[in-house]
Order: C-alpha cells, then structure tokens, then sequence
DNA sequence: AGGTAGTATTTGTCTAGTTGTATAGTACAT
DNA sequence: ATGTACTATACAACTAGACAAATACTACCT
C-alpha cells in the first residue's frame, strides 16, 4: 500500500525541524515552545510523538521543560572561539556555562610517524596519549584526542591526571604558556562510539579540527584533533 | 480427494466484499474501518491476509491507514480553479463542498532571504508565518504556509486568529482585495508530516503551488506556497 | 494595593488500542 | 526447485484518551 514507508521514525524528523528552528534563531535562548499540543497540531501527529521528539532534545541538552509553564530552549549552539590562544575553560565559561572534563585514556605510547613529525620527534620517541570528554553545563561538547611528547614534558601524565584543565597541567611542568600555530577545520559524520560519546545519532555533523601548540620558544608540545558535535558547537574564528 | 483450491486468492475477494460494502455506503468516506484484527476476525483470516487487501485497496486511492489510528475510507476528488483571484472559501463552495480550515502555526518570526525578496522586504524583517489545513467536507484538502509582511499589515497575526478566512483577515487590515501576481506549479512527493496532514502516504505525489499576492497598489502582501494532495484535487487553469 | 481562590494551561504519567515491519513456518501449485 | 498464499508470533511506532501535578492567569475580595 504505502510506498515507502518513513524509515526514519516521525519523532526524529520532528525533532530536526526543532532543532533546526531554534539553531537559525527562530526561537531564542529561553524563549518558550509552542506548548506539545499545539506543536502536535503543527506536525499533525499525536502529542506523545511530539513529546518523544522533545524528550530527545531535552536529553541533548538543547531544551527543557516545566511542568505547567512549558518547554524552553536551553542553549542555543555554543561559541567556541578557535584562534592562536584556545582554551577550552575560558570558552566555556565565556559562554555563560560551567566546563568540566572527563578522561577516557591516559597513556604513554610510541609515536607514530605522523604524531613524531608534527611534535618534531621521531618516530617510536614516547609520546602521552590524552583522551577525553569535555562538558559545558554537564553537556558533551567535543571529544578529543591529544599527543604530547612524554620526554620534553616530563612528569605531564601525572600532571593531567590530576589537574582538571589541560592548562594547568602543562603549566605543572612548567609550560608558563602556548600558543596554537595552526588548526585545521573539516566536516565529518559521527561515527558509532563518537555519537555514543556526544551523545548525539550516528551521521550526525561532526566539526573536526587538528592542531599543533607551541611553547613560547615555538618548539611543539601539543598535536591534537577535537571532535564537536556539529549542532551544538558553532566554532568562530577571528577577534584575538 | 483434494479439493480444488480457490482459484481466485482469500484476500482478493476480501477487498472486493470491502469495496462493496464502501460502495453501498457502509462506510462513509472518511469514516474508520473495523480495525485490521477485527476485521481478520470477521473473515475467518490472518490479520496479514487482511492486510493484504487493504493494501490492494489503498493502492487504487480507496482508503487510506493511519498507523496507529486505523484504516479510513479516502475522499473523492476535488477541482480546484487557479487564476488571479484565488478565494480558498469560494472554490470549494462552488465545488458543493463546504469548506473549512484550521490553523496549524501563527507565529511572527524574522524573514529569511526567500521570503524577504518575494514580499519585497529586507531580510531578518518581521513576518507573519502562517500554516494552516483546508478542508472541503472535513476532508483535508491543501497544506499552506503563507507569510505576511507584519509591518505592512498591522494587527494581521490577530486577524488571522479571529476570521476563518485569509480574505476576511486581510480586509480586516485594510486589504480590500488582491490578486496573485504570479502562481507556479511543480509535483512533488510528499514528506512524512505533509502526509499526515494531507491524510495520504509518504512518497504519494503532491501539487505545489507558489505564489505571491498584491494589493490593488501592486504592493506584495502575501507570499505562500500550497501542497495539494495530488490524487485528490485537480487544478484547473482558465476562464478566468 | 495586595492577597486569595478559582480556572484554564501545560507538562508528566498511565493504560489501551492500532497499524507497520520483521521473522519463521506450512501448504500447495506450477 | 521455486514462488505464491496464508498462518503465527513478536515487537516497534503511533494514536487516543484520561487523569494527576505544577504553573500561569484572572477575577474578586478586603
């Protein structure tokens, strides 16, 4: 009878032109939704689809609801400044939320060609392998994944195991400050344990972007690609 | 020893007992059929036999199912005039239908390019958006969303809410008439919320018309496009 | 003005029913 | 052998309605 029937469930496609509403702007940060019922009105389904579309946004982050008063955008993209001086502390709390950080690996490893050649070592030289979650208000905003070069920076493993910031960290031992030479932005689709850790659907947009940091002496300490979740980050450049 | 076998299929001679019945007016168009288990029950079948005639019958535009709502006798065709002066109340009065609508989305959000270049405003300028359903006998006829330029008509959005027709809205804010400037015509295929709204399936063909309407001054005033469900309205061009 | 009660909205939760899809299996005809 | 017709079962997706709980609004009283 039906042609095709939709493949992907009406709920999800309800919850991209939401989502897709609030990210253009047409309804504000804190502005309230049309109530669920007339939303259901709108898309010409039931109120508990509606409510499943929203349920999944609210899970994202992106909205949230009061019993009685109705459904307000939580958030709209956040701005996360990419420039010489990136700081993933200072641009979130720049953003009005609470940052925080969660590890998922730690370890020294041996460099491979391309880590060694962007560090300025040399293939098989040790290098501490960082991954980690960042948050912003308990939110997964990007996921990344960090090179340092183990025996120019020593004692750096236990440094960022115990300091929550990457900052701090490298400032431990003794790195007063960096810089970022060059980043490079691509677009990607999550893949499976990236969307699981973005909390966000596999296919997702994903931003990816790939740097090298500096000491003051320009000699590298840092090589890095950060994952965002592409409908939750817009990244800006310039201002610095 | 065996019995002969029907030649004609179990589920062949269910849709026609079921055409029948929707001939003879057992169930009146837009009325809801017994649901599928129900009706397996009274022939004696699997529900999947059942199903498979009312999938023959939804293919030749007889019915139409609802997941989760039911099986629903489709209407018949309606005409629809399209010229200069297009009065939604009137063409399907003068079809002997009675005509009605309901409001679907009445929000004043800023005007994207599109939108501004056809009403002839700056983008980001305020506008009326305004989604309804039409039907004719409390059948679903066309799918419209249509924007106003909110500064040029003042107390539009209230208008819209209180008058069931746009030509009354309008008057309302001193339009005294208009005609379409212009209408353009393409096929489509529906996405997954026209359908439901239109009560047809996904993928069913769909007639879309664009347009723009201007006062007696030649001052834009509305900028709209319709999705007709295409196997239920016939668009007809003249004698105008 | 200010508080209070009542009413209407709006989200949260629950139960039940219906169609859509997938899988597996039997009978039978060509 | 292969395909058609049909049965059987299970689950997913969506509808429908009802009620509870929290909130917002309005009219009224003091």
């Amino acid at each position: 009878m039906a042609k095709s029937p939709p493949r992907t469930p009406v709920w999800r496609s309800i919850a991209i032109t939401l989502t897709d509403d609030i990210a253009q702007g047409r309804y504000e940060t804190g502005a309230k939704l049309p109530a669920e019922a007339q939303l259901a009105e709108r898309f010409g389904v039931n109120r508990h689809t509606v409510r499943r579309a929203l349920a999944d946004m609210a899970e994202q982050g992106l909205v949230h609801a009061r019993r009685g008063a109705g459904v307000f955008v939580a958030a709209k993209p956040t701005d996360y400044p990419v420039g010489k001086r990136i700081r993933f502390h200072q641009n979130i709390r720049r953003a009005g939320r609470v940052p925080s950080k969660k590890i998922l690996r730690l370890e020294v490893l041996a460099a491979d060609a391309r880590e060694a050649d962007a560090l300025d070592l040399a293939p098989g030289d040790p290098v501490v392998v960082y991954e980690g979650l960042s948050y912003a208000d308990d939110h997964p905003v990007a996921l990344a994944r960090t090179v340092f070069p183990a025996e120019r920076l020593p004692g750096i493993l236990e440094a960022l195991d115990a300091h929550d910031s990457i900052t701090a960290a490298l400032k431990a031992c003794g790195v007063e400050d960096y810089t970022r030479r060059e980043t490079r932005i691509t677009a990607k689709l999550a893949t499976a344990t990236q969307a699981l850790h973005l909390r966000t659907s596999e296919g997702a947009p994903i931003l990816r972007t790939t740097g090298i940091s500096d000491d003051l002496n320009g000699v590298p300490i840092e090589f890095g690609r950060t994952w965002f979740a592409g409908d939750r980050v817009t990244l800006t450049v310039g201002d610095d």
